[in-house]
DNA sequence: CGATAACTTAACGTTCACGTTAAGATCATA
DNA sequence: TATGATCTTAACGTGAACGTTAAGTTATCG
């Protein structure tokens, strides 16, 4: 299955150092399910594919970024891998009834998804009102002091 | 030092309740130096002021909603804490000289949370756009085979 | 074909952010 | 002043997300 994709295959190694991980840290993804190299060599060393480092970068992004914890990655991710595996198998002829489930699905997942987005942004941006408010009254003051000291860059 | 401020005075586990936390949590914060009680009993007791209770309250919310680590945590808040006391000084009365100085720590202070937290809104609101960009594939999917689903609330 | 760099599994160690007893001190109330 | 609720410190436990050896295997290169 998905042995070869006529696609460049990395050692585990150049994926690490190209994420910014450790090869410890790629072999456990593995173990929980979140990457799985798309290819072996002939020995069995693990080879993967742009698409799995891809998935690597997206992988750190949503988890130091968003805070959100492994588990709750890989239900985002697989989500996206239904979508793909749904349209795949939509192009080989799939029933309707089965397509409308896992498009609502992912739907939902991505509705919910967005409203934690949403909100985070908004308790951001609060904080961030709060901060530009007091900077405001920094440079009031400043002036009306006649301090002068340059702000910005 | 700061021991009587003519405020209520709550105990540990009234505080705990109140935001949601154990007594433990609490006893954790002061250890790692996020929240000391402003006062004690004469026994020994810690006894918590409302501001120490907001204090609290807005760890709690930078943790789970923006998903900062306590050190992260207690940065942000030192920032903050720094400002007060450039504050209080100033009002006891400084040189205009010192005064001068007071506003520009605080004006860098500022900028350099609002710096943090303005770079974490820009990758959030990447990030949201992407969904935004997927669910509008789903919504096209399903239009495009006909499956009626709602989407909103 | 040999050297050595990079890989393999397996297992124990570590840090963060607390949870969970244990054993005793303190507080509020009758 | 008794007593039960709440507090105190101290110490060991836990799950997540890896770090760090160890001991052996595979890949690559001259």
């Amino acid at each position: 299955m998905g042995t070869c994709m006529s696609n460049i295959a990395m050692r585990i190694g150049e994926v690490a150092e190209r994420a910014g991980v450790t090869t410890r840290t790629l072999r456990y993804y593995e173990e929980v399910g979140l990457v799985t190299p798309s290819s072996h060599s002939s020995g069995g060393s693990r080879r993967y594919s742009e698409t799995d480092y891809a998935r690597v970068l997206r992988i750190r992004e949503l988890q130091a970024v968003m805070g959100f914890n492994l588990d709750e990655i890989r239900e985002l991710l697989d989500a996206g891998d239904r979508i793909d595996k749904l349209r795949a198998e939509y192009r080989a002829g799939v029933s309707p009834r089965r397509t409308a489930e896992i498009v609502q699905e992912a739907t939902r997942l991505n509705a919910r998804t967005q409203a934690q987005v949403i909100a985070k942004i908004g308790v951001l941006q609060l904080y961030l009102d709060e901060l530009q408010a007091d900077s405001n009254k920094y440079d009031k003051f400043a002036r009306q002091h006649s301090l002068d000291m340059k702000r910005g860059s």
